[in-house]
DNA sequence: ACCCTCCACGCAAGC
DNA sequence: CGTTGCTGAG
DNA sequence: GCTTGCGTGGAGCTCAGCAAC
């Protein structure tokens, strides 16, 4: 039943309101078990709404903020404003003259029309109708009394009571949508981008109770991390946050991570204001990927360099990620030095072929280096991560959309829910070593091919389609043998999300000869990447063709 | 695809 | 008056 | 002077209409 979803057709004019509907049944249906009665009641009352009504709320839903001015909320396909919100302000979804600051008031009124208004108050204060917007709130701000800055009515900044309105069903609405997308960051705006074919998602089979909570306790925590997450973006106060967070989820793996990546994000913030022992204490606390290289750097800046160097020793013995065991190898010898002052021998970096251009300005430096080396028999692709993980993602597809219980619980999926966690290799373990082995057999150039075809456009994590096309595909499985792809596909799989980043600018074919050259560009002032470097010392070790190529630009005359 | 990933830029410390 | 940036909309 | 490590910031369907300057 929940096949080949299609979103509401856009020659409906309640197109909208037809999809949030759905969303409403759907959410009712399978997590109706979960729901707390405040949101079942939500749904049944909003569902018996007039239809007008509806659609104004959706409307307003879909809008930034909570704050409306009335005159913007007039619609076609709708009733007036008047009678269309007569409905929700008798549940008191929608109010009347709302509190709100100067600031808002600012924001939410054209300078002419806060000039009307406010006529007054400006003339007492000397401010002249010249004046800018925001010259006169800067004035307003510094000389009001402090009460008098403070949210208020808005009928008490002169406004006509009619003049604002307040939704006040945003935070219910906010809950639904992040259960149904079961994250923070998508909206509504996936129906219609998705109608329009900008987006197209692979269609998966739901199993009834794949779900991402299955507790009403564990939909409670999954709630109140997102508010948090939302609270820290709009009101910026993350210590405020942080005292709302609910206690660590340990039990469930899905919301552990939600919980450790916004601690972990929030002690980044911290980090990056100065507040080093707010963000060392955070960053102890999280155990997300990353965290605990962060806790060094921050110790060091901190001075703490004993505590630093205790800990990167402990890391190194078992490093969470070769990027981990890379910064370590940069921050144990600085340490040591600080402590003992002994100076440490470096190791040599990989050894690397370089080539050396100087070429004429160009606002590219990648594609400057490609139309310089590039001919009709070979060619030279400006491909950064695209190509190989596009042949990755082409050849894994199967394996990548495998509706595991817990993978895909929504229409609106690029990639299972589980793509970037320790066990989503192991779990498909069986899939991906039967496409693995197409690589010996040779059966994987038929396959990638065949889903080129067969998914184009779909969204895939590891498939830029824009950026691949047929020639360059079937060139690359020309020229790449089947052993580097296997060599590559390996390493990919061992950290989906650090080892699909940092491959090299530009790919050149040889068809004649069967053989391909990676290339990294480096242009003035930029430096290989940490990533990059791996990548380079991976292709190096199992003689894979690569260089890097240092641009310099020649002198011009011109301009 | 959970703001990332790439790049350019800019600063400070160390040679 | 153009220009720049934001919002709403499909 | 240079190099090196490290951090920052911007761009991410596309079009029309409007507000602000
Ligand atoms: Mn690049
Ligand atoms: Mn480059």
């Amino acid at each position: 039943m929940t096949l080949n979803f299609t979103p509401a057709p856009l020659d409906d004019p309640l197109y909208y309101l037809r999809n949030f509907e759905w969303v409403l049944g759907w959410v009712r249906q399978r997590y109706g078990d979960l729901l707390p009665p405040a949101e079942l009641a939500f749904i049944d009352q909003a569902l018996a709404l007039p239809e007008a009504s509806r659609g104004l709320l959706v409307r307003m839903v879909m809008r930034k903020g909570d704050l409306f001015r009335p005159e913007t909320l007039e619609y076609p396909e709708l009733e007036p404003f008047s009678k269309a919100s007569a409905p929700l302000q008798q549940l008191g979804w929608l109010v009347e003259d709302p509190q709100i600051s100067l600031e808002t008031l600012f924001r939410l009124f054209t300078w002419s029309s806060l000039k009307t208004v406010f006529i007054n108050r400006l003339e007492a204060h000397g401010i002249p109708p010249t004046a800018r917007k925001s010259e006169a709130l800067d004035r307003l701000r510094g000389e009001l009394e402090p009460e008098d800055l403070e949210p208020r009515l808005a009928s008490s900044w002169g406004l006509a009571p009619q003049a604002l309105v307040q939704l006040t069903v945003m935070p219910q609405c906010d809950r639904l949508r992040w259960l149904f997308f079961g994250n923070g960051y998508q909206g509504w705006s996936e129906f219609v981008l998705t109608e329009l074919g900008l987006y197209q998602y692979e269609p998966v089979t739901f199993d009834e109770r794949s779900r991402p909570v299955h507790k009403r306790t564990e939909l409670e925590t999954f709630w109140q991390l997102l508010e948090c997450r939302q609270q820290w973006h709009e009101d910026e106060s993350p210590e405020a946050v942080l005292e709302q967070l609910p206690p660590e989820p340990e039990e469930q793996p899905w919301l552990a991570r939600h919980y450790h990546r916004l601690l972990f994000k929030m002690a980044r913030h911290w980090e990056r204001t100065g507040e080093l022992e707010r963000a060392r204490d955070s960053y102890q606390r999280s155990s997300y990927p990353g965290a605990r290289g962060r806790l060094l750097r921050v110790l060091e800046r901190l001075g703490y360099h004993e505590t630093a160097f205790e800990l990167a020793q402990a890391a190194q013995q078992a490093p969470e990620s070769e990027a981990e065991r890379q910064q370590l190898e940069r921050l144990l010898p600085r340490l040591k030095r600080t402590l003992t002052g002994e100076r440490q021998r470096r190791t040599a970096p990989p050894e690397v072929p370089e080539l050396h251009l100087i070429l004429p300005q160009d606002p590219s430096v990648e594609r400057a280096v490609a139309a310089y080396l590039s001919t009709p028999e070979t060619p030279v692709y400006y491909a950064e991560n695209t190509l190989l993980t596009g042949l990755f993602g082409l050849l894994m597809w199967d394996a990548i959309f495998e509706p595991l219980p817990g993978a895909f619980f929504h229409p609106f999926q690029r990639g299972p829910a589980d793509l970037y966690w320790p066990d989503f290799v192991e779990r498909r373990a069986d899939r991906f070593d039967a496409l693995m082995a197409q690589l010996t057999t040779g059966a994987y150039r038929q396959t990638i091919l065949d889903n080129f075809e067969r998914k184009a456009g779909r969204q895939s994590p590891f498939v830029a389609w824009g950026a691949l096309d047929q020639e360059q595909l079937t060139q690359a499985l020309e020229c790449i043998p089947a052993k580097h792809l296997a060599l590559c596909f390996q390493r990919f799989l061992q950290d989906l999300k650090a080892n699909c980043a940092g491959l090299p600018d530009l790919i050149q074919f040889w068809p004649d000869e069967r053989r391909y050259h990676l290339l990294e560009v480096k242009g003035p002032g930029d430096r290989l990447q940490d990533n990059q470097k791996r990548w380079l010392a991976f292709f190096r070790q199992h003689q894979m063709p690569v260089s890097v190529c240092y641009v310099r630009w020649s002198e011009s005359a011109d301009d």
